[in-house]
DNA sequence: CGCCACCTTGAGTTTACTCAAGTTTTGTGG
DNA sequence: CCACAAAACTTGAGTAAACTCAAGGTGGCG
């Protein structure tokens, strides 16, 4: 039954409410009992393109997967990064709007289209995870329409930093001497980019003027030390 | 009861289903009977800011709403138009994510938010249309982070235009000799730019170079004629 | 008829982009 | 463990798209 629990230590943008795993272990149809599988993905494995049929939705069980849109002449736009307690695969019509592809070794739970629209507790932890893809797909959109690169990769850090930057900023902590942090981005600077509507260099040259400033350390590329969290806020045009 | 129906012709953003008055009024809760009211905006009118409580959501029944953020140094960005048939006032947390604004005059059907979470069918309803605008949002993301002004503004003018340049495009009339629309913008050149993430000037040059290629005539300013629907949808970028 | 809000156009600037070269890191095989 | 190749990243120089600032035009309404 371990295919029905893991770590209650979700992402932020799902809320504080449990998943919909916890809650179903005591009360999901059966149908979605039997029908709950896992999956697994490789980095950079697809898991659906845009226009596939879209008769299943899944769970980011752990790993990073990227939803993006392609135009025809090859421009990416990633529209969305899911994380951990976040789903994906929704779809109004019978198709998917995106392509889902695996940022890192990802492990999914893997619903079938059948049992979600006959579960009500389903739907309703759907629903939950719909409105919060939501306020941060308006908070993107603001990100994408109004702010300068500076802005937007400072965002873009502030977004790994758990409980810092969002709706519910803890601030510095007061008695600590230090407010720092290292995130793991998961992403090449490519990916940054196409997630951010800038190009690789413009990405690439505002890490290095970061980093010349002395706000972060950049380690393997990957991994950035930040020194002063309140420091990079400062930078996000939201305060 | 007329308060309960309404022309089936709504928005593509909503889908083919009906909407949730016309199932409602068959089989609703009776809290949500009793519950429902409308509502009256005049245009520019604000129905509520971002971070007012949010303990009701909203149904157009008739005109545009406006969904926008700003950040503290006034910057603007339009999130989403709500259109006729759409929805509004969705919150995971307890306070409202944008301030939402009327464009144009607007009636609107009120639900309290008791009422909605007792209704499995006002449920259903919802996530209709969360999905539905999860996907222009995705939309909206690819525009603002990969498209050239020329590109915002023909896919601005295309959202415009019914089944056309969406993804159930119908493509030009086989047998009609013209394939033209006037569309109403309902929008000032400056809320087209927070929305397209332009400036005004921008805006209004794309319109003009437009005008002196012969694509559109402008009418009064709100009112654009577009002479051969198909050749905007050439310059949305997405063909 | 005149005012006010909104829109248009021009000139100059800036930010981010493109193109190109060089550097660092990672992965693979000896 | 090292050498090499491939992939990813950084940096520089020049360019272009969109921005800012400023002035003038248009249209709707009292």
């Amino acid at each position: 039954m371990d295919n029905l629990t893991y770590s209650q230590a979700s992402s932020k943008t799902v809320g504080n409410e449990t998943s919909f795993n916890e809650e179903s272990m005591h009360s999901a149809a059966p149908s979605v009992k039997n029908g709950a599988r896992k999956q697994q993905l490789k980095p950079h494995e697809v898991l659906f393109f845009e226009g596939d049929k879209a008769d299943k939705i899944y769970e980011v069980i752990s790993g990073v997967v990227m939803l993006y849109k392609l135009l025809p002449d090859g421009r990416r736009q990633i529209v969305y990064i899911v994380r951990e307690g976040d789903m994906l695969g929704f779809s109004q019509r019978d198709i998917f709007d995106c392509t889902a592809e695996a940022l890192t070794k990802t492990e999914l739970q893997v619903y079938e289209g059948r049992d979600v629209s006959t579960s009500p507790l389903m739907q309703h932890y759907i629903n939950r995870c719909l409105l919060s893809q939501m306020e941060s797909l308006h908070e993107h959109t603001v990100l994408l329409g109004r702010k300068s690169a500076m802005e937007r990769v400072a965002t873009f850090l502030m977004g790994l930093v758990p409980n810092r930057g969002g709706v519910g900023c803890t601030g510095p902590s007061k008695e600590a001497g230090t407010d720092d942090r290292t995130v793991m981005l998961s992403m090449t600077r490519q990916e940054i980019a196409d997630y951010l509507g800038l190009t690789i260099e413009t990405v690439s040259r505002v890490i290095s003027q970061m980093k010349r400033k002395g706000l972060i350390k950049v380690e393997k590329h990957d991994s950035i030390h930040i020194l002063n969290i309140c420091n990079i806020c400062q930078l996000t045009g939201m305060h």
